[in-house]
DNA sequence: GGATCCTTCTTCTTCTTC
């Protein structure tokens, strides 16, 4: 561990401009950076050193955590990262990026939790999941404003690759991949939707569907875990923000109540980083919730749910309410940055 | 019944060290 530590500031010594780079981002690029080292250096500093991945069936999927959690060969853990991130940096409070970023903030703020919101005493034990139909109005989208509001890197990714498919696939073999992808996804929310209504004849025939059986064992160990299910493929609208979308999923998750995404994905998204803006998206749906009177209830926790064809377990990446306050920041600049636009 | 809407997916920042 020392050896490591004093590579690492032999590193720093002899490329002084790497150092400078890791702290001066580009306009542009501000968000990635900020992202990563807040992960071990800011977020995580004053509460509880948590392992984000305790939620996660230790037993079963121990070498899968030590995977993620490890770099290479080296024994680090979230916990020893944390410890080396102190010593390297100081105290988290006393060397924070540039004010610049911090102070990027939605000029229309909006608190997450509805402080207004009168919850029931006696939780409403009904047994059936509600389901709020969309209403017919002019309220942009969670998805259509996330999707205006692309950042010029991920557009020019997301091009890069639509046109290097196309070379390969052809035009119309492209659009013949993606209506599958689309069709695959939401076989498997409708799969999914069956199995919460316990509609048993319809689940079990969807078991048996080869295009999404893979889905369904991936996500096998995390429906595990999953209870009480409050509302399914559900509209949801922000009152004072203006802005709807529909719920996948509202149940609890290991004990907690969570906006719950779930997605199918052909490359393997182990951290939550790897999902993009899934959870902004999920930050905005719990945003509207609790501010949308069709709901008696206050979600503060997210959950997103990446499940593999090939049946290999899904990853369930768990949104704490200190981290579902960071990406409702996130979606509030960016549905600012739409509002602005239109 | 047709039209429209919300979703469904798709992207990746990384080297010179033994």
């Amino acid at each position: 561990m020392l050896l490591v530590r004093m590579k690492f500031l032999q590193l720093l010594f002899r490329k002084p401009r790497k150092l400078e780079m890791l702290f001066q981002v580009p306009f542009c690029q501000k968000q990635f950076p900020y992202m990563c080292l807040a992960t071990s250096a800011c977020l995580y500093s004053k509460k509880k050193k948590v392992n984000s991945y305790e939620q996660v069936d230790q037993e079963k999927y121990k070498n899968l955590v030590y995977s993620v959690t490890s770099y290479k060969t080296s024994a680090q853990t979230p916990e020893t990262i944390f410890e080396e991130d102190n010593l390297l940096y100081g105290p988290p409070s006393k060397h924070r990026p540039p004010i610049k970023a911090q102070t990027k903030t939605p000029k229309n703020w909006v608190p997450l939790i509805n402080p207004n919101k009168r919850i029931p005493l006696l939780n409403s034990d009904s047994d059936v999941p509600r389901k709020i139909a969309l209403q017919k109005n002019k309220m942009p989208s969670v998805t259509r404003i996330l999707q205006q509001t692309l950042s010029p890197q991920q557009a020019f990714y997301l091009e890069r690759w639509r046109q290097k498919m196309i070379l390969e696939l052809g035009k119309d073999g492209f659009e013949e991949y993606t209506k599958n992808l689309f069709l695959q996804g939401e076989l498997f929310h409708t799969a999914l939707e069956s199995i919460f209504l316990s509609e048993e004849m319809a689940a079990k025939e969807q078991r048996e569907d080869v295009a999404i059986s893979g889905y369904l064992s991936s996500v096998q160990h995390v429906l595990e875990d999953v209870s009480e299910v409050q509302a399914l493929e559900s509209a949801v609208q922000h009152e004072t923000l203006q802005y709807l979308g529909l719920v996948d999923c509202v149940a609890k998750y290991r004990g907690q109540l969570c906006v719950i995404d779930w997605k199918t994905s052909e490359k393997p998204k182990p951290t939550l980083k790897n999902t993009f803006d899934n959870p902004l998206q999920v930050a905005a749906y719990i945003g509207a919730i609790n501010h949308d009177a069709n709901y008696d209830f206050q979600v503060s926790c997210g959950l997103i749910v990446v499940a593999y064809k090939n049946g290999s377990p899904a990853h369930p990446h768990f949104m704490d309410p200190n981290l579902c306050s960071q990406y409702w920041n996130k979606w509030l600049l960016r549905l600012e940055e739409y509002m602005d636009r239109n």
